[in-house]
RNA sequence: GGGGCCGUAGGGUAGCCUGGUGAUCCUGCCGGCUUGGGGUGCCGGUGACCCAGGUUCAAAUCCUGGCGGCCCCA
C-alpha cells in the first residue's frame, strides 16, 4: 500500500503510530499526540544541537505582529498577503492596529535587532526560533506537509556586514541542512529556486528537496539570501571600522514540520513506522514472553535486563498481561522501535536474548554478557542500512532526460534550461510540473531543453507537494 | 485557479438511488473465562447517522447552506 497509495498509507500511519490526532475540527490544524511529540522533540534537539554548534543562539519573539511592520518591505507582504490570519478584535473593541499571527517572523524580529545592532562588532549576528506560524492554505492541507498552523517552525536569522559575509552564511547554511538530513538519513537534492518562486523579499533562494514514495517532490528546507532588502526598510545599521554606516546583509532559513513528515514517510513500510534510533522515542522494547510455569523467572531476567540496559538506552518494559506477545510484536512494530528484546524460558536456558531489528526484521540470539556491545554495533547498522536504502530509492526516482517528449512525471527529471523565466514558465505549463530549480551542484553541457540555446545548467523539475 | 467524490460508534464500513423494521458487519474499548515464542478462542457488554435550515404524516436517506475530509486537472 505504500508503494501503489501513498496518501492513504501515509494518513493509517499517522493515525495508527499514534503520531497526529487529526480530528480537531479546524482545517489544517491536527493534535501532536505524545508519541509523535516525542519522535518531534528529537528531531528538533538535533538540529538545535547543529545550529548551537555553528554559532546561533536560540530567541523566542512574539506571535503577533502589527500590521505597519508586516507590510515594510512590499515584496515580502505581496507574497504573504493572502495568507495571513488578522487578529482585530481585543474583546469587543475594533482593535486600532490589526495583528498578524506570523506567517514567518523576518518582519517582528528585524525591527527588534535593529535596536540590538550598532557597530560591527556586533556583528555577525546569529539568532533562531523554534515557533509556530499560521497561513491560511487556500490548497489541500495535509498533516505535517500542508498547514495552516505550522507547530514546528525552526527559522534562523543571520545579519553580517558584508554580501560577501552573507554568500558565507548561505554556504555554512547548506552545510548545517546537510548535517541534519544525514543524521536523519533523509535524502536530498539542493535546487536554486527560480525566481519567480523565491521567498518574497528575498535575492534567491536554496531549497533542500526530497522525493517521496509517490514520487512527488518535498521542499523540506530553505535558505534565503535576503541582501539588504529587508535592512533598509527597516533600517538594521552597523557603524564600519572607518566610521561610515551600512546597513546588514542578511540571511534566513527555517525547516519544518515535514522533517516529521519525511521522517515517516521514507523510512516507513508496509508495517508501520521505521524509526531511527536516535529519534526513537523508545530504542528498545522488551517483550517478556510469559507462561504460567515460568512467569517469575523470565519476569526477573527481564526487569535485569531491562534495569541494566535503561543505564545507556531509552528502553520500555511491555509487561502487559492482557496481550499476547505477538500481538505486542505487531504494535511496536507499527511504532517503529528500532529493536525489540525477547524474553521467555528458553533464552534464558541458553543464556541469551532474542533481538529483533525493526529495519530489516531480522530476528537474533545474543549471548547475555555481550548485548551492549552488540546494541551498539547494531544502532550503526540500521542507521547505516536506512541511509542507503533511502538513498537507493531516491537516486531511482531521478531521470536525465534530453528532449520535452521524454519529461517523466512520476519522478524528478534532470534537464538543460538555459533559465530564462519564460522558458521555465513553458515548461511548467506544457507538463504540469513544477520547476524546482537549478541543481548548485550539478551542471553539464547541452543546450535548453526549450529555446535550444546551448547551456551548462541542470534544472529540476517534478511533480511537488 | 477549475472540476469531481464523500461525511453513519474510537477506526473501517452496509444501508441512501426508490424516505417508514430494533441502523449492518469487522475492528477497538469494558467485564469474565481461556490462551500465551507472530494479531488465542469463546461468552457478555459499550458505542454512531457532521452542523443549521427546508420539504414531508415521517429524513441517515431528498433539497439549500455551512463546516470538515479526499481525488483529479491546470
Amino acid at each position: 500500500m505504500k508503494d501503489n497509495n501513498f496518501s492513504e498509507w501515509y494518513n493509517e500511519i499517522i493515525e495508527k503510530a499514534e503520531i497526529l490526532d487529526v480530528r480537531y475540527p479546524v482545517k489544517g490544524l491536527y493534535i501532536w499526540l505524545p508519541y509523535g511529540l516525542r519522535i518531534r522533540n528529537n528531531i528538533i534537539s538535533i538540529i538545535k544541537q547543529i545550529l548551537e554548534a555553528h554559532g546561533h543562539e536560540e530567541v523566542l519573539f512574539p506571535l503577533l505582529i502589527p500590521e505597519n511592520l508586516l507590510r515594510k518591505e512590499s515584496e515580502h507582504i505581496k507574497g504573504f498577503e493572502e495568507q495571513v490570519y488578522w487578529v482585530t478584535k481585543g474583546g469587543d473593541k475594533e482593535l486600532n492596529v490589526k495583528l498578524a499571527l506570523r506567517p514567518t517572523s523576518e518582519t517582528a524580529i528585524y525591527p527588534i535587532v535593529a535596536l540590538w545592532i550598532k557597530s560591527h562588532k556586533d556583528l555577525p549576528l546569529k539568532i533562531y526560533q523554534v515557533v509556530n506560524v499560521f497561513r491560511y492554505e487556500t490548497k489541500h492541507t495535509r498533516p505535517l506537509i500542508r498547514l495552516r498552523e505550522i507547530t514546528t517552525f525552526k527559522e534562523a536569522h543571520t545579519f553580517h556586514k558584508s554580501m560577501e559575509e552573507a554568500e558565507e552564511q548561505v554556504k555554512e547554511a547548506i552545510e548545517i541542512y546537510k548535517k541534519f538530513f544525514d543524521k536523519l538519513a533523509i535524502p536530498y537534492m539542493i535546487n536554486r529556486r527560480p525566481d519567480w518562486d523565491k521567498f518574497p523579499g528575498a535575492l534567491y533562494t536554496i531549497a533542500f528537496d526530497t522525493i517521496f514514495p509517490d514520487g512527488r517532490t518535498l521542499q523540506i528546507a530553505t535558505i534565503h539570501n535576503l541582501g539588504q532588502n529587508f535592512s533598509k526598510p527597516f533600517d538594521i545599521k552597523f557603524e564600519k571600522i572607518d566610521g561610515s554606516f551600512d546597513h546588514v546583509y542578511q540571511t534566513c532559513y527555517g525547516i519544518s514540520d515535514r522533517v516529521v513528515a519525511s521522517v515517516i514517510a521514507i523510512h516507513g513500510d508496509k508495517d508501520g513506522l521505521v524509526l531511527l534510533p536516535d529519534i526513537s522515542p523508545y530504542q528498545i522494547v522488551i517483550v517478556p514472553i510469559i507462561y504460567k510455569d515460568s512467569k517469575k523467572i523470565v519476569l526477573e531476567n527481564s526487569m535485569e535486563i531491562y534495569k541494566r540496559l535503561s543505564k545507556k538506552y531509552r528502553v520500555y518494559i511491555d509487561l502487559r498481561e492482557d496481550e499476547t506477545p505477538g500481538s505486542k510484536f505487531y504494535y511496536w512494530e507499527m511504532k517503529g522501535i528500532p529493536l525489540r528484546i525477547e524474553i521467555g524460558p528458553k533464552d534464558i536456558k541458553e543464556n541469551v536474548v532474542t533481538i529483533f531489528r525493526r529495519d530489516t526484521k531480522e530476528r537474533l540470539k545474543v549471548e547475555n554478557d555481550s548485548i551492549e556491545k552488540f546494541i551498539n554495533d547494531l544502532f550503526n547498522d540500521i542507521y547505516n542500512n536506512l541511509r542507503s536504502k533511502a538513498w537507493k530509492r531516491f537516486e531511482e526516482k531521478i531521470v536525465r532526460i534530453y528532449s520535452l517528449n521524454d519529461i517523466k512525471s512520476g519522478c524528478v527529471n534532470e534537464i538543460n534550461l538555459c533559465g530564462k523565466d519564460s522558458c521555465g514558465k513553458y515548461l511548467e505549463d506544457k507538463t504540469g510540473l513544477r520547476v524546482l530549480g537549478e541543481a548548485i551542484d550539478k551542471k553539464e553541457h547541452g543546450s535548453c531543453i526549450v529555446c535550444k540555446e546551448l547551456t551548462d545548467k541542470i534544472y529540476r523539475i517534478a511533480k511537488s507537494y
